[in-house]
DNA sequence: TCCAGAACGGAAAGCGCTTTCCCGTAAGTT
DNA sequence: AACTTACGGGAAAGCGCTTTCCGTTCTGGA
């Protein structure tokens, strides 16, 4: 250690060291100390010696400044939120992962989040956050397609932005903010079209909670495409599979025993399909893709390591927590903008042609 | 809305509603505001009529308190940090989703900090954490065995526990600290052991990088029990399959290069056993198990659907960070606490007697 | 009837910073 | 040589809360 002050030992004081201390012990006043430590404030500039002795004095006594006092101070906090559903979903983790690496390049602190699909959450969190003074939030969750809620996650939005607040929202959340949408819809429509083209006619669609707009965005996608190849949809050829592995499984050998003519599976998500995989393969002992088809949706990483390796609708997770964040560093602009982002089918095992 | 004050507009004002405004509107002094909003001081009691004000005021105004003015004031604050080495990966994510889940209970915020295996951003999030005044923080990477390093993250820790801090480390860390510890050597031992009274007498390690001490664990629980088993290991049985899926495949077909007669895989990592898995079926076109038995490690939720299901060793990944969690709540005690977590063996396909 | 003591409201002093002002000194103009 | 400019440093006023301390009103006991 360079340059111990000899005459004043490094004794460091009980509880947190304040700038105060660091001042005295440099021999300076606070005002030179801040600006020394952060010289943020406009041009204003400490002289060599005296900057120096600051910075010693605080490395001395590892000081940290107080941040909350320093928010106080600027009104203004290096802090985001991020919303999601569940971190230890691999699709939000892999969001949430894409918006903290470019909140680091930027030296945002993240706070994460989860609602557990609970919309009263999500609220009570989007509070909390304004209350912290978060700069920035992304709302990673799902949307909930409900009116009264929609409502209310508008007015409290308002009021986030109001106070200054910038919310991008990842998919529709039905409120008017800067929006990274991936293309659900056109992403369903891939995967149908794809089975369309290996020669399936008879599909079977496990799909999720209706309450979350991703839900509906990708089963109006696969309807809208089924539809226009001048194929239906009966009712007995859907079900819920809960977007959770177990209830898929459990989902799909229902849809099978109602519908035994299906040649082929639309999963509306990754985890789900692994789940109908089970199924299919252990419970219904039917050979995938030989007897029928199975596409999921996200290309999740442990998609390629399925048995059998699933074909899928990618969505650019990462890119899509990083370009929200993106969104949030260039600021709230007069018009919300909208951001969309590509889907790509990935064809690996799971879909064949058609039997016959 | 019931009641909405008739003389007094809710015209919200510009910028963040302060505790004042609220206060004027109520007809009362910022005290009593304070007082009926956050009843945390004291016994002090706000009268019905005039609670009843506020709380109305308050809504009407949408105010929520400033975080930073009342964590300065309080000099305490309700945020948490948690520090892993990467969201994406399902590990840590499972443990954040576990921590993340008790602090939600107990009204926590989560700072959630990504150091993508960096030392140098570990001290840095430690720091900003610090800064921050998070009450306490879990720190839920990998440790690093790195003797410098580890001098200098104790030097860390001690500066925040010395500012009221409280620090809850998962795996070794080398720093005096509460901690909870998985049992990594009890667990590896657990995987050889079970393939050896499968009858395996050659085997194969895929570790990770050496420079954490997970790994290090790890690997010297499996050569320990390999040890007492009256076996050895050659450097060629062993090789550094980097943590990741797609080095592990690597590496598993430089492995069995090498030392072709393994009839059995112990992989430090489920991550990493995907890859292998992946590279003895399709790239070397070798049957698990029948012609090579595999275990991997740590049972995250992909593990059963890999081709085959992968046996494997259970770490309680969501008990790891709820109990860190935990420990945070029930404050520093004087001593430092240690809790130890069992591991379980989890058999399923990818493991059987050896070939002959 | 008087007084002690609850009970409850408000004034005001911080909490640890940042950022205006203001001021003394040194450097540049005519 | 007198006078403006910079320049760099410090005093002090907040930022929006919490909390001590004090004052007032009201209640009940002797």
């Amino acid at each position: 250690m360079p340059n111990p002050t000899p005459d004043t030992p490094v004794t460091r004081p009980a509880g947190p060291v304040t700038l105060q201390q660091v001042a005295e012990r440099a021999g300076v006043s606070s005002a030179t100390a801040s600006r020394a430590l952060h010289g943020s404030s406009g041009t204003r500039i400490v002289g060599e010696e005296l900057r120096r002795r600051v910075l010693d004095a605080a490395r001395e006594l590892r000081y940290v400044s107080n941040a909350p006092a320093q928010a106080l101070a600027r009104s203004t906090t290096t802090v985001v939120g991020v919303v999601v559903h569940d971190v230890a979903d691999p699709y939000f983790a892999a969001i949430a992962a894409g918006a903290m690496g470019v909140a680091r390049e930027h030296g945002l602190l993240v706070m994460l989040a989860a609602t557990f699909r609970d919309p009263e959450l999500e609220l009570d969190y989007l509070g909390r956050l304004r209350a912290q003074r978060a700069r920035a939030v992304v709302l990673a969750g799902s949307g909930f397609a409900d009116r009264e809620f929609t409502r209310r996650l508008a007015a409290e939005v308002d009021a986030y932005r109001a106070d200054g607040g910038h919310v991008v929202a990842v998919g529709a959340h039905g409120i008017a903010s800067d929006t990274v949408r991936p293309a659900n819809r056109a992403g369903a429509a891939l995967a149908v079209r794809h089975l369309y083209d290996l020669g399936h006619r008879s599909f079977g669609i496990v799909s999720g909670p209706r309450t979350l707009t991703t839900v509906r965005d990708r089963l109006d996608g696969a309807r809208w495409q089924l539809r226009s190849l001048g194929l239906g949809l009966l009712p007995t050829q859907m079900i819920d599979g809960g977007f959770t592995r177990e209830h898929a499984r459990a989902a799909a050998r229902t849809l099978l025993a109602r519908a035994p003519e299906l040649t082929a599976i639309v999963v509306l998500n990754d985890l789900m399909a692994a789940g109908v995989l089970a199924a299919l393969r252990d419970d219904l002992g039917l050979r995938v893709p030989e007897q029928i088809s199975v596409v999921g949706f996200d290309d999740l990483p442990f998609a390629a390591d399925l048995n059998p390796p699933l074909t899928t609708v990618r969505l650019p997770l990462a890119d899509i927590g990083a370009r929200a964040m993106d969104m949030i560093l260039t600021g709230p602009t007069v018009e919300p903008r909208t951001l969309d982002l590509d889907t790509e089918l990935v064809v690996r095992s799971s879909t064949t042609t058609a039997p016959r």
